[in-house]
DNA sequence: TTAGTGACTGACTAAACAGTCACTAAAATA
DNA sequence: TATTTTAGTGACTGTTTAGTCAGTCACTAA
């Protein structure tokens, strides 16, 4: 791991752990074991490197959904892996989650450029569109569709974390949840 | 509006515009136009005057929410209240919202006792599991439900503020998106 | 009338902070 | 080999910060 990795990789823990008030540079650089100047040469501002963190994090778990679904031609399976893949992901990384879920609900989100937010739902954005259209789901606002998903997601997600099951009964619940979301938006 | 309420309110706006590392205890006091002393006379730190706003807006909360189920009988109606009372609070108190969002997802809520939490949430609880046993509800864990119907509420939340609708027509969202929500956890 | 109280003030301070800078060591390029 | 670029350092600084404190003032009640 080089060190602007490890300056990402001890920025994140300590945002988790501290929020992001309550942790300076100075802290970052001394846990990471570099230099408090390297910081500054990697990232120019502390928000910055908030900033970078999350596009990071955000762009691994995005390239793992994708790479799960790329597989999946039936819209039922595509649509079960845009709401597992996040959970299984979330479950291997739960400190980048819990993050990426911190910087979302603070201000800081407002400094992403809405294309770079856009541009990692607008796939699915279309392939909801598509199941509409089909008759596969109901004939709902497709932003309404994509909202309920990912609440479905972050809701289940937060229940894990909660109750820490084996990895058996995990898999369990992330079934038998989407099979009740499924039943929500598909058009029977 | 007291001196107390005055920066509460003020320091509210402020932590939801620029979050709460970039909400010095100074800028408070002086757009609240009191003088600085005073916050530490009400409040013995920044840290006791954001988790006292958190309280307050909370509390508050649960009281609208509690005062609107208050003359429910079915748990059809009461579900149906404890899914749509927050959702109506929050359009009306948008900023409140926002930043109990906001604090929730961020590490200040292991600052929070959990049983201050869970006595929020206990009777919404206790209905869930009568809920199950009487079979109106189907038989799932009593946390999953209960952590469905809260996402679901957060997910309709973020969708009206990203889509402004005229009153009627939140009416409307409110009520079909219930219909969704009640079809996925009613045992028919 | 005096003594006390609680709300409130704003100048003040010590510590902490983000960010700078002059400097190296090593690697890439010429 | 000589020169430039890149990665990295850590002591340093100017500013900002949370929090303090000595004191004012309106009011109360004995």
């Amino acid at each position: 791991m080089d060190k602007r990795e490890l300056l990402l990789d001890t920025a994140l823990r300590l945002f988790v752990e501290f929020g992001f008030h309550a942790t300076p540079t100075s802290k970052i650089a001394k846990q990471a074991g570099i230099a408090n100047g390297t910081l500054f040469y990697f990232f120019s501002t502390k928000d910055e490197l908030i900033k970078a963190l999350y596009v990071d994090i955000k762009s691994r778990m995005t390239a793992y959904i994708l790479e799960t679904i790329k597989d999946e031609t039936s819209l039922y399976g595509i649509i079960k892996g845009y709401y597992s893949a996040p959970l299984y992901w979330a479950l291997e990384h739960k400190t980048e989650f819990q993050f990426v879920t911190q910087f979302s609900n603070s201000p800081y989100l407002n400094q992403i450029a809405a294309d770079e937010i856009q541009k990692h739902i607008q796939p699915f954005l279309d392939i909801i569109t598509r199941g509409v259209q089909e008759g596969v789901l109901k004939p709902i606002d497709v932003d309404i569709i994509f909202a309920l998903i990912r609440g479905h997601t972050f809701s289940i997600n937060q229940y894990l974390i909660e109750k820490p099951f084996p990895k058996a009964e995990q898999d369990k619940v992330i079934d038998e949840t989407f099979y009740l979301l499924w039943g929500m938006i598909n058009n029977r």
